[in-house]
DNA sequence: GTTGCCATGTAAGTGACTCTTACATAAGTT
DNA sequence: AACTTATGTAAGAGTCACTTACATGGCAAC
């Protein structure tokens, strides 16, 4: 797998397990899906006994939350990067970061279902929902930008809710493969320009 | 539970084993969530051994298949009402079906995940790929009576999927708890016919 | 340096679960 | 009445989450 932190152990203290468990858990998610991941599967890949992972989580769902706070980490990265692509305020802008949104789903679908699927515990996890709220900034400040209103106006947070559904629903639709034979888009850059225009008015 | 399906047994056979099976699994899914659900524990609330399920299913997967069949026949079916209860080429007959889909998915969560969830090997199960195409049928019908279009035109399947989308991720954003701080709907409603003149434009 | 603390590892075990195998029971068919 | 088939049980193999008791070694205080 990844070979810049050694498996190979010199000692009987790992030394950096909770990482690499982390790692390893990602690695399974995407491999098996969130179910068909195993906490006894993450430590042999991690090349220790299967009690040892109980020493940095408390559980199984303590140990996904853990993948799914980093993968959204990654999420709101991918997404301000997006919105940095292209101008303020231009109806680019927003497409890039709907571009981002679904490409990390595709990317990595497992991590994808396991950041957006209340897995077990996440129900009032304060880290995960602040992290979420983060993530819908950015598209809270793309489409002020567009629309010429200050963030805080009803009408931003509500078009912004809708780009946010839509876009989270293609991203579901598409890995869950339900897309199959309704709607063959030629990209996603159509589709996401298209709501876009039709959300915020063809403007930009 | 139920009590119109006895569950004292007069003989050895059980009888009904089969359709008391994917009720158990749809309130247990329900109650604990797909990965919840136990096969035991569905043959323990049928009054079987736990090796009695296996002779009508055969693994987990197929027992969740058919579950999943059962829920999308009740989709389409609340779709298809929704529909009915206004004129043809209203924005508010689109708007009904959402309604719908959204309260199909809040009035069971468990039962909506497992439909929409890639649960373990639902990928090419061509029963469910057919119930899916039929749900997306009722949506294209609505969406073509307002666009004045035939249904095969692919302005009619590109907005008709735009819908999808929007009311896709709303449902499931709303189950998932991830819309607490970001936009507080005073209902559906008001969502549901903004996205529909914001897709398919302010006539109706 | 020695001593003791403590974070982090292991071994072994509990109870639950999925699924298999071998067998028992009933119901219909010939 | 005998055979076949559908549908149940009992027992068990293999896995998993998680616990408990114990082992190891890094580090601070002395």
């Amino acid at each position: 797998m990844s070979d810049d932190t050694p498996s190979r152990r010199s000692s009987y203290h790992h030394g950096d397990l909770r990482a690499q468990l982390i790692a390893a858990v990602r690695d399974l998610v995407e491999a098996h899906g969130p179910d068909g991941f195993s906490v006894a599967e993450a430590a042999r890949q991690a090349g220790v006994s299967s009690a040892a992972p109980y020493k940095h989580f408390r559980d199984r769902p303590e140990l996904l939350r853990a993948v799914a706070a980093e993968g959204m980490d990654r999420l709101r990265d991918a997404m301000e990067a997006g919105l940095a692509q292209h101008p303020a305020g231009s109806l680019q802008s927003v497409a890039a970061i709907g571009q981002a949104y679904v490409d990390f789903a595709r990317g990595g679908p497992g991590v994808f279902r396991l950041v957006f699927g209340l897995t077990e515990g996440h129900e009032g996890d304060p880290l995960l929902q602040e992290k979420g709220s983060s993530c819908f900034g950015v598209v809270l400040r793309a489409t002020a930008a567009v629309l010429h209103l200050p963030m805080e106006d009803a009408a931003v947070r509500e078009r912004a809710y809708m780009l946010w559904t839509c876009v989270h629903g293609h991203s579901f639709l598409t890995i869950d493969r339900k897309t199959e034979g309704k709607f063959d888009m030629s990209g996603d850059w159509a589709y996401l320009m298209g709501i876009s225009a039709a959300i915020l008015g063809p403007r930009g």
